[in-house]
DNA sequence: ATGAAAGCGCTAACAT
DNA sequence: ATGTTAGCGCTTTCAT
């Protein structure tokens, strides 16, 4: 019925154990051995047992790594419960996970801890800090040893990782565009607030809002593009400062930064409700500004399933050698409204 | 480390083997040593290994039959690729699927699968075709014999199925509101399109739209319920009638049925693009209709991770003992609008 | 009613 | 460089 590793060993004369060596790459084989057992598997069109692997594994089972920020940021709380509950589903298939929570303000926790996983013979490491040369250059390191890296949220920009899990940014930003034009009259001023444009993925959000515009016919006059820096305070002044002198704002789109600040801007100026907001996440302030309709609507990227999926990729990479069909693994993003909630 | 049926027999003072018929309620055990057996499990918190499970079951694998309406309704593909993802991840877990497509205009050949199955001796099913009495009769039948059944996207309600795996109609309903009062004026007029309100499925929708305007402040005026019967012609004649009769129509929430009929409705009366349409799932004609704007927005409802579910919950019960949290399990549920797809 | 032992497909330690 | 063998945890005969 199903190819085992013992049919291949008959066919090729050779013992099971030889054959495990020649499909996991484990010694040096005779090398016409090796293209023997090889042709034969592949003519055979072998697939291993996964529930076997994960029996025998489970001794020593594999190890992955999970790089994160400190637990404390809430934002990660989903994403780690994705994690989790993949974990749950892969239970008994032969994997330990070990969390490790860094310092996300510098990158040379993040690096230490890549070094030290790959030294201490860890299976693959799942990332999430931040864009950084130094990050880069282990990241790299890592993969020339062969301990494949998976970045979920937060990308590593042409770093050696194996694949990237998250937001497609641009889309995100055009969904936005399409959202705010459908809840405003045409040529309704709006302004777009951001974090610092000199990062890849704030830009790219607000990039993908202006194209949604043009989209949908130039429908709106972006005013302004207002960087918050992610500072509240930042961005609070910058909006109250806005709203006084555009008295005919219709729309603010936050593309980045702290929601909070722009909710208590509007209220300060007695403009919530009337001024729309489309914002993104669903972080504890932004679902109460939902429920009493300050916000209109909030562009989520299911962080549960970024979690699951980032696993799974490595998982997948390593159990049955599956590479990921491509190097970007866009989560579904959802549009969220009160009922919603 | 962890626990396994070795360390119970051991404890217990009997073999695996009486070990496993306990755990499993495979023949008569001896009361008191069924006892004992049970209490140690318990005390040292005993969870079954999947992958040793099912690895022995690989010789007789674990049944699955999937009854579902004919293979040429392409609203179920997308689902059945759910569960095809679902099976290709729970591969060498010991389980086998087995399709059925059955008519799905009348209940007879779904009942005689059902009967079928249990007679063949099936493990577990997972149904999706009507809400019948016939049906109901055979799938508590089948819940006697001790095969479980999951419906899935559409329930058979007051059956003893274990689970219902679909969306939450009533909060579609509220969703669609939202949507609808967020594109229009306070007091719009709007119309509800609906298959038939003798139909629970139908009025669940229908009533959460009710609901969803009442709780925002009623800023609609619903001027009419259209029972279009799912049916094209129905429905396309009732809409332009409609439409004639009010000119001040600002709005359409398709709940149920054809929304090519609406499409060609508001074409007809030249008003596409003015009045907002809201409607569901993700046919070919509802994406065209939101690239050429005469749809506002769609709310659908993960059918791959609806036929992922109905399966996981199906071999979580049946490997682990796991029954599903609540009756109803209900998939997310996402807004789309044109920048979406 | 219960025990003993073989086997599911794969890995790894030990031989040769 | 390759073969042999003993598990991994659970199920399932076959004895008793």
């Amino acid at each position: 019925m199903t190819v085992t590793i013992r049919e291949i060993a008959e066919r090729a004369g050779v013992s099971r154990g030889t054959v495990d060596r020649v499909l996991n790459g484990r010694e040096r084989v005779k090398p016409e051995v090796r293209e023997k057992v090889l042709a034969i598997a592949k003519q055979l069109n072998y697939v291993p047992n996964l529930a076997a692997k994960a029996l025998a594994f489970s001794k020593n089972p594999v190890r992955f790594g999970i790089i994160m920020p400190p637990e404390e940021i809430r934002f990660y709380d989903e994403i780690r419960s994705g994690i989790d509950e993949a974990a749950e589903e892969l239970k008994d298939l032969g994997i330990r996970l070990d969390y490790y929570y860094v310092d996300n303000t510098s990158p040379e926790e993040a690096a230490q801890t890549i070094r030290q996983l790959v030294q201490s013979g860890a299976n693959g490491i799942l990332f999430s800090v931040m864009d950084d040369q130094l990050i880069r250059t282990h990241i790299d390191q890592a993969a020339d040893l062969g301990v494949p890296v998976v970045t979920f949220n937060s990308d590593v920009e042409n770093s050696r990782r194996v694949c990237f899990v998250g937001q497609d940014l641009q889309k995100s930003g055009r969904v936005a565009a399409g959202l705010m034009c459908s809840v405003t009259k045409p040529q309704a001023k709006v302004a777009i607030v951001t974090g610092n444009l000199r990062f890849h993925a704030h830009r790219m959000r607000v990039e993908g809002f202006r194209q949604g515009v043009l989209e949908r016919g130039g429908q709106l006059d972006i005013i302004q593009t207002v960087e918050g820096f992610d500072r509240y305070t930042d961005t609070y002044n910058q909006l109250i400062q806005l709203l006084e002198e555009h008295t005919d704002l219709t729309g603010i789109y936050m593309a980045t930064g702290s929601v909070k600040a722009c909710i208590d801007a509007l209220r300060q100026s007695g403009r919530e409700g009337t001024v729309r907001v489309v914002c993104n996440d669903l972080l504890p302030e932004i679902q109460q500004g939902l429920q009493e309709r300050i916000i209109d609507f909030t562009i989520v990227q299911n962080p549960k399933q970024q979690g699951y999926r980032a696993l799974r990729i490595l998982y997948d990479l390593i159990f049955t050698g599956k590479h990921p069909e491509a190097k970007h693994y866009y989560t579904e993003m959802n549009i969220c409204i009160p009922e919603s909630l």
